[in-house]
DNA sequence: CAGTGGTCTAGACCACTGG
DNA sequence: CAGTGGTCTAGACCACTGC
């Protein structure tokens, strides 16, 4: 690998910086390597769930130490996107079969432990193909009047219907997504979205309000009209930080509630 | 320092595990030495803003390498315990004087960064003497009617009055605080916390709901009665894990929302 | 220039998994 | 038992800070 400041014989296949900057930012092998895998991921050299090489055999192909590589996949674990298993390997992170049904879904039982309601009921009350609107279309970086998919579905927990979701989605990459598709896949969306479209969401960004329910939301969760309700829009990113779904929220917050860890 | 499964001529002043357990976990050194450090911050051998040892110096006194030294201030510095500095040393965490100036506070406005409407206008409505109710004391694990100090206060952005709080501390710990000492105090009160009562907040929960406004809560908060407002509850905590403060906030959010990161 | 944290290496050994 | 990730060490060198 080389090193941008220190230029060596040994040199990559892919060359990260060519130092035409003249305030080149330095940049520690480890990152470089970091950045490499990470493209390895978007290409989708390894496939969710599957294990990548071992730390020996990436330090063999990157001409790196193994604790250059370690410490590169350390920062990919950390950030979940790799699941280390010891005296098994390293495995390229996955919404399917995780220990946690719902990685991004933050509501949980007032009492209980998430889950212990037993599954989800998913209603899809709508998919259809629509075309983006200004907003829509400034979350998922696209241009007004852009194909989208749009969804619409309530969750039920214990037979109450809990969670209103509109979704967006860009068409080009879901194409062939349908009602049908949804609402018979079992586990999490997000899984349904890796293992048939070659999308894996990385990441999310959620704002969170308080909103009366209205405009029919009321009727679809079972509540009074004007009942506060918790509103999340989210918009979750792949790997290369491309938004790629647009979802707005409404939960209902009488038996559950939003749990969130502050450190 | 004794490794637990092996036995070493070379010991730490303090035994971490004397083996008397049959299923005895394996500990590694880094975690080990990571608990001694976490000692010392309970301690107050160092307090908050003021730098810790260098890696050598304590890789000396822990009779380890600076390897492994560095591998326990790493995690230290990753759970917002330590701040590392280049060149300069490794520093307590302090809420003081930090780059965010309300490091809990997830609370933005909608558009403009956080604190771009300059600082938040703080008016204490309450601040008294009471006991414990049984919420309260599970909360703040004391016993009901146990003595506590009860504060109000609004905070208000741009002349808005946005965030309506409650806050009980555990009266010991908090001996002396009053309303002057609160309103007086420019900077967080967490930062008032560790240089007035050497209370360190750590780590938070919160659990977010959405509720009307009631109670006369509209009234300070200036907003209709029934207007949907985000119900925040958060205990913190402080090294040893021991809650210190139960929190509950009403945050208007009409202007501003409630920002998260999942990933 | 000395002192700090940050990177990189090479090698030894340990803990865990599965055949 | 071989292969994987996990720990620990010792040493060299780099980047940043402040005197």
């Amino acid at each position: 690998m080389a090193q941008i400041p220190v230029p060596s014989t040994e040199n990559a296949s892919t060359s990260i910086d060519s130092g035409t900057s003249m305030t080149a930012a330095f940049s520690p092998l480890y990152l470089q390597i970091k950045g490499l895998i990470l493209n390895s991921l978007r290409l989708s050299e390894w496939k969710p769930g599957e294990a990548i090489p071992s730390e020996i055999e990436l330090a063999t192909r990157f001409h790196v130490s193994q604790g250059t590589v370690r410490k590169a996949i350390d920062e990919l674990a950390a950030e979940n996107l790799l699941v280390r298993r010891q005296g098994k390997g390293t495995f390229v992170a996955t919404h399917a079969a995780q220990h946690v049904q719902f990685r991004f879904l933050k509501l949980v039982p007032d009492s209980g432990t998430p889950g212990s309601e037993g599954p989800a009921q998913r209603d899809i009350v709508a998919c259809r193909r629509a075309r983006a609107s200004a907003d829509v279309a400034r979350a998922l970086a696209l241009r007004t009047g852009d194909a989208v998919l749009q969804a619409r579905r309530v969750l039920s927990f214990a037979g109450t219907p809990t969670i209103l979701e509109d979704i967006w989605l860009p068409a080009a990459p879901f194409k062939g997504l349908t009602a049908e598709r949804l609402a018979n896949y079992h586990g999490p969306t997000y899984a349904l979205f890796e293992t048939e479209f070659n999308v894996r969401m990385v990441r999310a960004e959620e704002k969170i309000r308080a909103e009366p329910a209205t405009d029919g939301r009321e009727i679809l969760l079972k509540v009074a009209h004007g009942t506060p309700l918790l509103s999340v829009e989210r918009i979750a990113y792949t790997y290369k930080d491309i938004p790629m779904e647009l979802r707005r929220g409404y939960y209902r917050t009488d038996t559950h509630h939003y749990h969130n860890t502050l450190s």
